[in-house]
DNA sequence: CTTGACCTTCCAGTGACTGGAAGCACTATA
DNA sequence: TATAGTGCTTCCAGTCACTGGAAGGTCAAG
């Protein structure tokens, strides 16, 4: 399989791929032509990743799960330590933006939003404490 | 005022400021030493971007934001607006990590997390669909 | 034999800092 | 007066995960 049908299948650009390369991710046999040419179980591994980062995984998370995932002595364990670990930075940042959203939304609800310059807003922004 | 006493009282890093000034958002005096020279009106305008930064507006939204503050002749309507599309940006973000939360927690959920391999967090992540 | 799609590499840019090196300025103490 | 320590300066490079674009090679169809 050449790269474009790859990205196609795996849902990535062929330029991510190509990056996924760089860095180790995947290891594309090279046809003839000097083209890549991905196996089946190469376009697995991009699909993985695809889903491990569309679940928010950073790429060294990713790398670590594809070990894992290509382990057979793996621990579960270890899996879901990883995953546990994400699941509460997600938390945290969905607290870290509800409270901004708090925030702003009052300082929104307060501005009047017409042609004169007094505005709640900019006076929340500007205001010590 | 020097750099590391602004720093502090608008709770931003000395490097940040600096920062700010190659980007143009302060333009500090300097001393005749070298040193940038602060002014109260500049630690005003950093603090107002502390804020602005921790409400997650982007720096060029920051850049808007402080032209307005400082253009007398603003409509709140400009404000407005600006501030109600970045709510809606940090509701959508929100919405898409709590996509990724309720995803992943299945999965932790279903994993006994033991010293065997079995995951069904590997297996979610591999499976197609 | 040309057109156009697809592939290659390489370099640079994104956003918003952050770290670190090398060196000058100032203050306090011995 | 020497020195130690802190704070300031500039500049360069790195972060993260791509993304865009240039320049050029390859392939299939007409």
């Amino acid at each position: 399989m050449n790269i474009g049908q790859v990205a196609e299948r795996a849902g990535l650009p062929a330029k991510t791929i190509r990056y996924y390369e760089d860095i180790g991710l995947v290891r594309p046999e090279r046809s003839g032509n000097g083209y890549r040419a991905f196996s089946e179980q190469d376009l697995h591994k991009l699909a993985f990743l695809a889903r491990a980062r569309a679940l928010g995984f950073t790429i060294e998370d990713c790398r670590t799960l594809l070990g894992l995932y290509e382990d057979e002595a793996r621990e579960s364990a270890d899996v879901k330590a990883l995953a546990t670990e994400h699941l509460a930075q997600i938390e945290e940042k969905i607290a870290q933006l509800r409270e901004m959203h708090a925030t702003l939304a009052k300082l929104v609800e307060a501005c009047h939003g017409d042609h004169r310059p007094d505005c709640p807003i900019l006076q929340g922004l500007a205001e010590d404490g």
